[in-house]
DNA sequence: AGGCAAATTTAAAACGTTTTGAATAGTGTT
DNA sequence: AACACTATTCAAAACGTTTTAAATTTGCCT
């Protein structure tokens, strides 16, 4: 292995002029640099990782727990997410260090990570509101960076989408389509963004003067989508348009207003978020599905660089990053069908 | 944080003795070592492992790379895998740094992470027959350990099971409840497994006289068996009894014999190699699963071990595990059906 | 008490890098 | 030719550990 001494005794030089050569210091000699460069491509020279993080008192890796479910599966979405996060965190010289996470305590396998470990820092993500594990590693100045988001002022890097918009759009979009009455099949109000998609929900139908009762809660999984689409359809004054919050719910959602004899978009309209899952496109949809869009591989780059960011020194405040979902309009939403006298407020 | 230095000038002792004291040296008399010990306790210290590692010319750091399928999704038994191995690497102070492979050549994705990192080895699993990556790692003495078997005769370290004997104690089985004419519905081929699971069916029906004719290979998928086990059912003289690659080939082979109207065990015996897919248990079949078994879980804590021995200095040949799958009988497998006329060879 | 071996401890080197403070080389001015 | 800069390079310390070789202490025997 080639190292600074050995480029140094190449070229009569010392470790330190090498060293600064290499990493870009002004105060060395164009020349000179030029000469340094040559000899290290010549040589293979290739930085020991571990001297320079002895040195520079960083690890150079960054853990991150996954959460798995009692069937030992995970989000769809995990591979996609640790694609794109090696990949971006590698272009910064820094390795992930994953634990799977099978504890009842969220925050008991990040104190043993770092109990165990010299961890510069973590990807969080999945926040549910108020999360522990937010609380946890801001105490011991833990640093890290959240995926999703928490509270509405945080003092940590952050890099969400506006769930608040997600809802707004997709309520304002259905009630300028004519729908008075719209429901919403959410995901399990325990996390963060169902929490907020919920909140701007109630607040938006109030805004448009619409009756915010048709709320439903659950997994992301179709055969909630199915049921409680299926619940909504069949009460007395049943939704002309429902919002669901994953393209997989409104699989389900959509197989039971067919299975009602209903037709998308005639009788009801349904729109989804859509964080891209592989295996659930919005565009393979019959018809092709409405959505607010913001990509979950989206936010892998991102993520990356803003912890090693951070890590830098980067203030927090200068990492926090909200990004708008988009709004794409395909065939699954149409105009209220006729309204019934009934409709109107009494 | 607290040093060696630190607690040797707590106590009026130098580094070397305190360092020594803490691993355990016989040279260290018995009253400074609980004193040393009793400091590092009350300081809370805590080995600095990059600066271990710097001295030990080790980096504390081993790589596995995740084949993902094109749609993002993984093998099944992928979180159980990690879970298992990042629990038995932590034992030995070893981290796992993951690595995921999109590339269609084999060896690159390990050739880039040799380039970034310092890994100390890497745990292959999934092996093809001759594997390219096997003699790529070998070619520049990067240490690994294979998960399976790729030659008859390695100078690595490998854990498997004994793929030959799958084949074998099934079509014994099978045989002594007298069938004659039994099937094998394989993997994909080009999977090492397959391959040696097929060339011992083949051996152990000519072994019994029998006709191997009746085998299908194919990607491990509910419908393959599916597929395959009708394809089987409406030749002219249909297997009595099927050996499945796995339980999920299984449970498509099953869904095919019932909707041909015939049931199982009493028209066709059905059996298949159960690495316990937490989604598929063999147990849960109606009836339950005739299976040999062998855990994919188990390999975990023996693969850690094993790679971590073997760069402990522990040579290739003290480190090959080929275990024996167990044979567990249940109700899908019984006597062959009352032989006909044109059964046996003319 | 003196001597010798064994038991225990120590100082120092090593790992490869970054960084501090000092030294040298180069340039232009008087 | 001496001076004052600035530009460039260097030696040495530091990070925290392991390990080698040497030094010290201890125990035992005469």
């Amino acid at each position: 292995m080639a190292t600074l001494k050995k480029i140094g005794e190449e070229l009569g030089l010392s470790v330190a002029t090498v060293s600064r050569a290499l990493n870009g210091f002004p105060e060395v000699k164009e020349t000179t640099r030029n000469r340094v460069r040559e000899a290290a491509d010549r040589l293979g020279y290739r930085p020991n990782r571990v001297a320079q993080r002895l040195v520079t008192g960083r690890s150079g890796m960054v853990g991150m727990i996954v959460k798995i479910k009692p069937d030992m599966s995970a989000d769809q979405t995990f591979f996609e997410m640790l694609t794109g996060l090696t990949a971006a965190l590698s272009e910064r010289e820094t390795d992930l260090v994953l634990a799977v996470d099978q504890a009842e305590d969220p925050v008991l396998p990040y104190q043993r990570m770092l109990e165990r470990d010299v961890l510069d820092g973590f990807i969080l993500n999945a926040p549910v509101p108020d999360d522990p594990r937010v609380s946890f590693l801001q105490e011991r100045g833990i640093p890290f960076v959240l995926h999703g988001q928490d509270r509405a002022c945080p003092n940590y890097p952050t890099f969400g989408i506006d769930n608040f918009s997600v809802s707004t759009d997709s309520v304002r979009l259905l009630a300028q389509l004519g729908h008075r009455r719209i429901a919403l099949i959410n995901g399990e109000v325990s996390a963060a963004f169902a929490h907020d998609r919920l909140a701007a929900f109630e607040a938006a139908m109030e805004d448009f003067g619409l009756n915010k009762d048709l709320i439903r809660t659950g997994a992301s999984l179709e055969s909630h989508g199915y049921s409680q689409a299926l619940d909504l359809l069949s009460a007395a004054t049943p939704p002309t348009a429902i919002i669901c919050a994953s393209t997989v719910i409104a699989a389900g959602a959509m197989r039971a207003i067919r299975d009602r004899g209903l037709s998308v978009p005639g009788d009801v309209s349904v729109m989804a978020h859509d964080d891209a899952l592989p295996q659930t496109r919005a565009i393979n949809f019959e018809p092709a599905l409405t959505v607010t869009r913001a990509p979950m591989r989206d936010a892998c780059a991102p993520l990356a660089h803003m912890l090693v960011d951070h890590l830098n020194g980067t203030p927090a405040h200068e990492l926090q990053v909200t990004l708008k979902a988009d709004l794409i309009i395909r065939g699954s939403t149409g105009p209220a069908p006729k309204p019934e006298i009934s409709d109107g407020p009494r």
